[in-house]
DNA sequence: CTTATTTCAGAGGAACTGAGATCC
DNA sequence: CGGATCTCAGTTACTCTGAAATAA
């Protein structure tokens, strides 16, 4: 699994139902990286695609069983990574290190 | 230029010579990564590859003149994108979010 | 007609595994 | 021979631009 693909299936995991478009926002990639990476989680079975009721040309994407299988154990994965990264660091130092990166993240966001 | 040329440009500006694997090293890339990398940049004229003079086999890498000014033109470009992202952070966040970065930097290469 | 969404076509660079060659 | 380095071969996924078809 790329680090596209987890991203996909943990924005899906999250709101399941999101348009390709939308995941492409999300993931700031252009529609056409997302649609090819939603290709692949579908073939592998991890994704079905299914037309929005009311607006023919949107496909929502949800994830399968297996997809939610996998993403679960993705997750157990980057969790221990994340363990081992913020080891040398306290309660408090993470609560700044997030409040920064937040900070960072709105701002360069604000730019587009 | 993609993030991996400017990370290998970079550490060719600040420590000109190294080695292909060494450079693989400090990128956590696979060594045959790294040696495309270096191809493209050299098919590109931007690095210089030459033999070392004690042992056959290692190939030392150099900025060219148009190397280093590219280089150079990107750490503009670079500078500005991470004022534009530190904007809403004072100088005492700034130092206590490189610290932190840092640790976790050194407890995720501790693992390896 | 405009806009948003999806899709097709083509291109390039990145990353990996595996295997082989070279050199201390 | 072992270890480090470089290279070749092959595969896959990502990402982009450009163009087109579809639908609100």
């Amino acid at each position: 699994m790329t680090a596209a693909q987890y991203a996909a299936l943990s924005a899906l995991e999250a709101a399941p139902g999101l348009s390709g478009a939308e995941l492409a926002r999300r993931g700031f990639v252009t529609p056409q990286t997302m649609n090819g990476i939603l290709v692949n989680l579908e073939n592998a079975g991890l994704v079905v695609r299914w037309p929005h009721p009311e607006h023919g040309r949107i496909l929502r994407s949800f994830l399968t069983e297996a997809g939610q299988e996998l993403v679960s154990r993705a997750h157990v994965v980057v969790e221990d990574i994340e363990r081992r990264m913020l080891a040398g660091l306290g309660w408090e130092d993470r609560r700044r290190l997030l409040e920064a990166l937040r900070s960072c993240g709105d701002a360069l966001e604000a730019g587009t």
